[in-house]
RNA sequence: GGGUCGGUGGGUGAGUGGCUAAUACCACCAGACUGUAAAUCUGGCGCCCGGAAGGGCUACGCAGGUUCGAAUCCUGCCCGGCCCA
């Protein structure tokens, strides 16, 4: 973390080889290339919303463990390809966005990329470019000549995520297809004009990749490599992916998922995931996971990993003060006496007046006002099924209204639903 | 272009005129048990109104039609698979 400007630090493949994030490699001396020269390494990302999401974070936190050894990140934003879809990991043919969206969605992520990577750093900044910009610049009778001419056809086709769609009822158009030629010339754009040597990915980009790779040694002739390094894709325990609820996908963007919830969702990670999480989805040594391992499995019940993870991680995206307060909020609004006038404003909360109370509120709307429930009739279910509680006391299933004696003379409850839900109802003038 | 098969709820996928807000599995939610974990068991899982009983609305690619009644039949269109050209 804290290295001398451009100063090399060894080890780079082995701390990612021990935390479980080697899938392939291309050159098998890429360990010792690693160790001896700055390389300049790339990932590429597509734009398809205002903000990362947890998905991001391997291929995220991969750039800035290169960028702590010394070597040079770039970032490339698929400005260009994001308006033709990748078909790797995808059943069907995926929406085209177009060119004003994509802008406003990298204008929208870029500073989240500056939370990890350092884009000032002396000696290895990292680099943001955006594929649109010479990709855009690509006649079609020039591509097929100069690019096209050099892929050849059966390889394309045996790659794997090629041959799963095409096998599929979904099928696969042309435009999808072309996607590996054109993340191809990305990556011989950027050998060319940045001496990029390496691209990083998930092992469903590694045929991507490797098509790079082949188009690069045919253009080049060099021996100076270009080199594909993928690594696993990661799911959770019970085979879900990772930062993926039933309500969606958990995001980096505060105002989409807030901090205090991005803390829960980490801190709710199953055991059997969150020391491989702790590897993976954080920057902390080696050493340091190993002894909250063993504290972890010495005393499961005080989830020790998931504590140092959420923290870790919110820290991370967040912020050192987010991070303590949703760490704050967490500890305070999960005991039986919790003070809701204690927790901060990033747990969610609604707020009623004084005369709604005198006329008696629908516990219903409050658990959707609050979020808490998403319509009115999974409210009156959880309601029914005993799954509600306020200030750590079970509401009756019976129960429809509320009124102001459950305030008893407080301006704030704590609503609960289910067993890791909260919410805070207010109560203003 | 011709033929043929198909498009169902978050996913897979049944259903071929009323018994179907729609089988089953997965995912998800709640309860029990726990540790804000897992496993297991139980219940639930479109939207609105209602304390409830119940009622209303919307939904099976899109648009029409037949019928007392359609996810199911007919016509046209859109999208996709396969075969032929």
């Amino acid at each position: 973390m804290s290295t001398a400007t451009g100063k090399l630090i060894p080890g780079l493949l082995a701390d990612f080889e021990s935390r479980g994030l080697v899938h392939a490699v291309s050159d098998p001396d890429l360990g010792r290339r690693l160790d001896t020269e700055p390389i300049t390494v790339y990932c590429g990302f597509d734009p398809t919303a205002d903000s990362l999401h947890a998905g991001h974070l391997i291929p995220l936190l991969t750039l800035a463990r290169f960028q702590r050894h010394g070597h040079i990140p770039i970032v490339v934003m698929g400005g260009g390809t994001g308006m033709i879809g990748d078909p790797s990991g995808k059943s069907a043919e995926r929406n085209l966005l177009d060119l004003a969206t994509l802008e406003s969605n990298l204008e929208a992520e870029r500073p989240q990329f500056a939370r990890i990577l350092d884009f000032d750093r002396p000696g290895n900044p990292a680099i943001m470019v955006n594929n649109h910009d010479w990709l855009s610049d690509l006649d079609l009778i020039g591509f097929l000549r100069d690019v096209g001419k050099h892929l050849p056809m059966s390889i394309m086709l045996s790659r794997e995520s090629v041959r799963r769609r095409l096998e599929s009822d979904a099928g696969l158009s042309f435009t999808e297809f072309t996607y590996q030629a054109l993340q191809a010339y990305d990556f011989y754009h950027l050998y060319q004009h940045h001496n990029c040597r390496l691209q990083v990915g998930g092992s469903d980009q590694y045929g991507n990749i490797l098509t790079g790779v082949d188009y690069i040694r045919r253009m080049t002739g060099a021996d100076d490599r270009a080199t594909a390094l993928v690594y696993p894709l990661l799911t959770t325990a019970s085979g879900e992916k990772m930062g993926q609820t039933a309500r969606g996908a958990i995001w980096l963007d505060p105002a989409r998922t807030s901090p205090f919830e991005w803390y829960q969702y980490w801190f709710n990670a199953d055991d059997a995931d969150v020391i491989a999480f702790l590897r993976t989805l954080t920057l902390l040594e080696l050493e340091e996971i190993a002894a909250i391992e063993a504290r972890a499995q010495a005393d499961p019940a005080a989830r020790i990993g998931q504590r140092a993870l959420a923290a870790e991680l919110t820290r991370m995206i967040h912020g050192p003060e987010a991070a303590e307060a949703a760490e704050r909020d967490s500890r305070q609004a999960f005991t039986a006496s919790a003070d809701p006038a204690a927790l901060s404003g990033d747990v969610p909360s609604a707020e009623v007046t004084h005369a709604d109370l005198d006329e008696g509120l629908s516990l219903t709307r409050i658990l959707v006002k609050t979020g808490l429930a998403a319509s009115n009739g999974e409210a009156k279910r959880l309601v029914r099924q005993g799954g509600v509680s306020i200030d750590g006391r079970r509401v009756e299933p019976t129960k429809r209204t509320i009124d102001k004696s459950v305030f008893a003379g407080s301006d704030a409850i704590l609503l609960a639903a289910g067993p890791r839900r909260r919410a805070i109802l207010r109560v203003v003038n």
